[in-house]
RNA sequence: CGGGGCGUGGCGCAGUCUGGUAGCGCGCCUGCUUUGGGAGCAGGAAGUCGGGGGUUCGAAUCCCUCCGCCCCGACCA
């Protein structure tokens, strides 16, 4: 291609909207434009690199046996009542009416469409297995997309579905997906980590998410170095950390003492001298219509979703002031479960085997010292807690440390939920009727390009991998108005595309700063400069990553570059865990 | 949905407090010079000051209202 006839609109300042580098640099270097929020046009950089992408996508799908497919973004709304996602989820699914006043959503997800031509082919056993995938849009009406092409309201996502007869099936279908994924996230030259993590509303039983590790990302990710240990901080699992000053001595039992004014743990440990971890937090909720409480040392947050998991799904919500004090007769800052006689205790592991701890009393005012659990009350434990930086590994015992994350992939084993609501099923060899047990798993397509850009770039712009980049080389005469420059920049053009080099001819009309300025910015991993020691038969190569340059001889410069690039071709399996 | 910020030629911004003919840098167009890291000179085009309403002799500026975008939080398949 020659620049000279491309759109590529680069701008000299940062945009002010853009907060983050691959926002900042994918406006800047003319790869997007923003429609409004959340929804982006991609000019021609940006699809040449996402293509690339989605072609290395196709390419590690297909060798896995998966077929591509194509199903509409436009939904009826009938499927999604019959897997019961309808009225599952909230507002983030985008929701119309067509004229006759029939409901439709634009898919988030496409289990209910797949499951709906399964349920209507899949008939026996030896059929399966089956792995179906796409590359298509997707839509969420997200409260608040932001970051750029980070968090959006429409999306590009490779999603791909399996189904097998039994849990074996199941297990290999994932494993394959695991390693596809590992090849595809190699090969796009990013630093990744699979990580443990929560499925969600998807439902199933287990998932892995993968994780690129940036400051930019939304997600936390937890491990331990020493163990190996992984998992999105919502998932983890960990020991609590020592708390910070031994519990006192002695049998006493709670005793009650005024704390006026001092609501939240910070004020009455500093009212009591007592460090947060010798507190206990009290939380009031409500699950359904029942209220319980919840008890966690002071220093530590309750993980929603481990609560939900220990009500077996249900979600709690924090109570109401009033209802706090109609349950227990004191406001939220004083209640404890000493006395709460009636209520269901569920509390977090780490307040297991403690002693003389310090409660709320139940008492606008007071609170307890000396509270003792299983002794003053009982309760049930088990992890309710989310994990901290610091923490012990439950393995290794060692500190696990957290990190922000782009989530790249999510592979979910989603069991029967799909196929046993919508009434997918086939007969065994037995002619008995089976139902087929269900994966699902997902890539976000724009989301790899992101994190290749957080990943990879400086103060001059993107340094793209050359497999995702949106050209491998850019041929730049540094003065156009000079013939045998011109001529000879031409001719290793012409030769690279013959090569099947992936080449842009810088033929604009422009300095040479301002092409070598741009060349930087959009990315492109080799640039080959052609000035003048054209006189002495000779061009310069430069790697944008490095910033290294040479001088070599034209007649070789082609075959040169093109083993170059194959040999800077990130390669599946060459270890992309960072 | 709560909190904060912003909206002025394509981009980045000043002007708003204290009302009085809309400005700067970059980019764009034409010409000449220049040509290895965002050139110089000369000339030029381009703005419903986010929309609507109000106050005023007069509104980018003051008041009311609506809209949009960004950030923090809530939320989040």
């Amino acid at each position: 291609m020659r620049w000279s006839r491309l759109h590529i609109p680069t701008l000299r300042d940062d945009p002010a909207e853009a907060e983050v580098v691959s926002h900042k640099l994918l406006l800047r270097a003319g790869y997007v434009r923003q429609l409004s929020a959340g929804l982006y046009c991609y000019l021609y950089l940006a699809k040449r690199s996402l293509h690339k992408v989605e072609q290395i996508v196709r390419e590690e799908m297909d060798r896995i046996g998966a077929q591509e497919i194509y199903t509409p973004e436009l939904h009826p709304a009938e499927i999604w009542k019959e897997s019961g996602r309808w009225d599952a989820i909230g507002g983030d699914m985008f929701r119309l009416k067509d004229r006759w006043g029939r409901e439709h959503c634009l898919g988030m997800t496409e289990e209910e469409v797949v499951t709906f031509i399964a349920r209507g082919e899949l008939r026996s056993y030896k059929q399966l297995p089956q792995i179906w995938y796409q590359i298509q849009a997707k839509f969420r009406d997200e409260p608040r997309p932001k970051s750029g092409l980070m968090r959006v309201r429409r999306f590009t996502m490779k999603d791909s579905y399996t189904f097998d007869m039994d849990k074996a099936g199941l297990d290999a279908a994932y494993d394959r997906h695991h390693a596809a994924y590992c090849r595809i996230f190699d090969r796009c030259g990013l630093q990744y980590l699979p990580v443990e993590a929560h499925s969600g509303p998807m439902g199933g039983s287990e998932s892995c998410e993968f994780m690129v590790p940036s400051p930019a990302g939304e997600d936390w990710i937890v491990e331990c170095p020493e163990s190996g240990y992984r998992a999105n901080l919502e998932k983890a699992v960990t020991e609590p950390r020592p708390p910070e000053a031994p519990d006192p001595c002695g049998d006493a039992g709670p005793e009650e003492f005024p704390t006026p004014g001092r609501k939240t743990i910070e004020e009455v440990a500093a009212f009591d001298g007592q460090p947060a971890s010798s507190h206990i937090k009290s939380l009031l909720m409500v699950a359904g219509n029942r209220p319980l409480m919840v008890l966690l040392r002071g220093d530590d947050q309750l993980n929603e979703l481990k609560l939900a998991q220990r009500l077996e799904g249900e979600l709690a919500r924090p109570a109401h002031p009033e209802e706090i004090r109609g349950c227990l007769g004191a406001g939220a800052g004083y209640i404890g479960p000493v006395g709460a006689d009636g209520l269901e205790l569920l509390a977090d592991s780490a307040l297991e085997g403690r002693r003389n701890m310090v409660a709320g009393a139940n008492k606008d005012g007071f609170h307890l010292r000396g509270v003792t659990p299983g002794r003053d009350f009982t309760a049930g434990y088990s992890d309710l807690r989310e994990a901290r930086e610091g923490d012990s590994d439950v393995e290794s015992g060692s500190p696990v440390r957290c990190r922000k994350a782009i989530e790249v992939g999510h592979i979910f084993k989603l069991g029967d939920k799909y196929s046993k609501s919508m009434g997918l099923s086939v007969l065994n060899e037995q002619g008995r009727s089976v139902t087929p047990v269900m994966g699902s798993y997902g890539i976000g397509i724009e989301r790899i390009l992101t994190g290749a850009i957080e990943q990879g770039h400086d103060e001059a712009g993107m340094a793209l991998p050359a497999s995702i980049a949106p050209f491998e080389a850019v041929v730049t005469p540094v003065n156009v108005k000079n013939d045998a420059q011109r001529k000879v920049a031409e001719v290793l053009y012409d030769q690279m595309g013959r090569l099947g080099v992936d080449v842009l001819l810088d033929d604009r009309y422009e300095r040479a700063g301002v092409k070598f300025k741009d060349a930087d910015l959009i990315g492109i991993p080799y640039r080959v400069t052609v000035g003048r020691r054209v006189s002495d038969g000779l061009v310069e190569l430069s790697e944008r990553k490095t910033k290294r340059s040479e001088n070599v001889t034209i007649g070789k410069l082609a075959a040169m570059l093109k083993r170059r690039i194959a040999d800077a071709m990130p390669k599946a399996g060459a270890g992309g865990s960072a």
